[in-house]
DNA sequence: CAGTGGTCTAGACCACGTT
DNA sequence: ACGTGGTCTAGACCACTGA
C-alpha cells in the first residue's frame, strides 16, 4: 500500500547523494567496502559534519544488502568516532573534526607520516642477559639472552628521541643496516611478527647529562618519557622499550572515545 | 544421525566449565549479559590465558541463543583486547594480563579508583571572555564568556596536579562547593552533559616558579603536561583543559590495540 | 579432511526519542 | 503515533587452519 513511488523527498538522508558501487566479486567484505566508501565521503566532505545518513533499512534496500551488513559497516565508523547513532533521530556524521588517534605504529612511521624525514643512528645493537627489570617486563627468566638496541632518532639532522629497546633474542636478528633506514616495528613486521597490543606509560623527568648531550638540550631539561611493552597475537611480550623524547619537539596526541 | 549424545570430550572448550545463566526477562541485552559472564570468568581465573573457549555454534546451542548473538558477545571482548580469534583454531583468552586502559574519566575518578582519596582546592572560579587560544579550542567566537576554573588536586595532602579548565559559560553553573568534593566530569554528567570523545596532547616542560611552589617541587622541575578538548554527543566542544602534573607522582598509563 | 571463525541473508520485535 | 536504531533469530556459504 504505502508505495511511495520514486519521489521520496521527505526524510532523505545524505546517503542519497553518494554513489556507492559495491563489488560482490571482490574478496573485500561488503561491509568493509561500504565503510570505506562512507569514510572517504566524510574525508572529502561529501558527508559533512552533522549530516544525517538516512535510515539503515533504506540504505540496505538501495544497495541490495541486508540490514545487518549495513549496520556492521556503520558500526565500524561509529567505533572510529566518525559517526554517532541516535535512537529516534538517525545516524549522523560527528561534528568535530576528528584527528587521527594514536596507533601502535613506530615513532618512525609517525614522523615519516608527518613529513619529517626521520633518520636513525644505531648506538648499540648487541645481545645481553636480561636484567630483572627487563625480564619482568618481557615475562622471561632473568638472565635470558635479549637484544639490546639503543638508537638516536633525528629529523632534519636534529635529535628528537633516544630509544632503548629490549627484545627476546630468540625472536629476530636485528640488522643494524635495516634499523638505520626504517623503524623497529617494520623490521618486526617483516619478520612475520604481528603486533596485537601494547601497554604504555608516559611520564616526564629531567634529562641526565648523557641524555642532554645526545639530544642537544640544556642540562636538566624536562623530557617526555615513554615505557612500552608490546605483545603479539599470542600475548607474548615481543618488545620492551624505554624512550625519551625532547619535550620541545615531540608530544603524544591521541583521541579518547567514551565507550557506550 | 551424528547424535553425539551426552559424551563429547573431543574438542570441548573451556566454556563447558562455566555456568552461564541468562535472564531473558532482563532489559540487559543477552549479548551483553554473556559478555559480562565471560569477562568476570576471565577476571576470576575461571577462564585462564590461552584457554580455548570452544566453538561459537556449540555455545549458541547450549545457551539457546543464535550464533550472531554469541558472536556479538565475544566480539566485544575481542575489542577490549581480552580475547583473540583465529580462523581454524578458535577463540582464546589472551595470554598477557591486560591492564585497564586509559578512559575518558576525570583525574578525580582515576585517583579515587586507586584509593588515593583525592581532594581539590578551587583557586579560581570566574567568568572571563575567551582568549584567542581558548576560543579556538572550544570553537566559539573570541571574547565569548567562558568559565575559568583553576584547581589544585591533592592526595593525602600532597599536591599532584594543577588543573586549569575553560568551559562555555552557557553550559553549566560551576558550583565551587561541588567542585571541591568531586571532579569536573561528574559535575558535567550531573548537568546532563554526556561526553563523547576527547582530543588529548601529552607533553613535558619545566615548572614555572608559581607551579613549582603550588606543586611543592624544586624550581625548574620536569612536569608532565596535558592539553585536552572534550566533546559531547553533538560534537560541540564542552571543555578545554590545560593540566600540569607532578612527574614524580603521576604518569599516563594506557593500552593500545591494533585494529585488525 | 574436518573444524573453526568470517561473512551474509531476510526477516522479526522492541525501546527510545521526536512529533 | 511514528520513525529511528537496538536486539535477536535461524539459517547459509566461504576461507582459513591444522591434522
Amino acid at each position: 500500500m504505502a508505495e511511495t513511488g520514486s519521489a521520496r523527498p521527505a526524510t532523505a538522508g545524505a546517503f542519497d547523494r553518494l554513489e556507492v558501487a559495491l563489488d560482490r566479486a571482490s574478496p573485500i567484505p561488503l561491509y568493509y567496502q561500504l565503510a570505506q566508501h562512507l569514510e572517504s565521503a566524510i574525508e572529502r566532505g561529501a558527508l559533512a559534519p552533522g549530516d544525517l545518513l538516512g535510515n539503515e533499512v533504506d540504505i540496505a534496500a538501495r544497495l541490495g544488502l541486508s540490514r545487518p551488513t549495513v549496520r556492521q559497516a556503520i558500526q565500524s565508523l561509529v567505533d572510529k568516532g566518525l559517526m554517532v547513532r541516535r535512537r529516534g533521530i538517525g545516524t549522523q556524521v560527528v561534528h568535530s573534526q576528528v584527528r587521527r588517534s594514536l596507533e601502535l605504529s613506530s615513532l618512525y612511521d609517525d614522523l615519516a607520516a608527518a613529513g619529517q624525514s626521520p633518520a636513525t643512528r644505531v648506538l648499540r645493537n648487541e645481545i645481553q642477559s636480561a636484567s630483572a627489570e627487563v625480564a619482568a617486563a618481557l615475562g622471561i627468566p632473568e638472565g635470558r639472552d635479549v637484544i639490546v638496541l639503543e638508537r638516536l632518532r633525528t629529523t632534519h639532522g636534529e635529535p628528537v628521541a633516544h630509544l632503548c629497546n629490549h627484545l627476546p633474542a630468540s625472536l629476530i636478528q636485528a640488522d643494524t643496516g635495516r634499523l638505520r633506514e626504517t623503524g623497529l616495528y617494520r623490521v618486526l613486521r617483516a619478520a612475520g611478527i604481528t603486533l596485537h597490543s601494547a601497554q604504555q606509560t608516559v611520564g616526564a623527568r629531567s634529562a641526565t647529562d648523557r641524555e642532554a648531550e645526545l639530544l642537544d638540550e640544556p642540562a636538566g631539561a624536562a623530557l617526555l618519557t615513554m615505557r612500552r611493552t608490546a605483545y603479539d597475537d599470542h600475548g607474548r611480550a615481543v618488545e620492551y622499550g624505554t624512550h625519551v623524547y625532547r619535550a620541545s619537539r615531540y608530544t603524544f596526541d591521541f583521541q579518547l572515545l567514551v565507550r557506550p
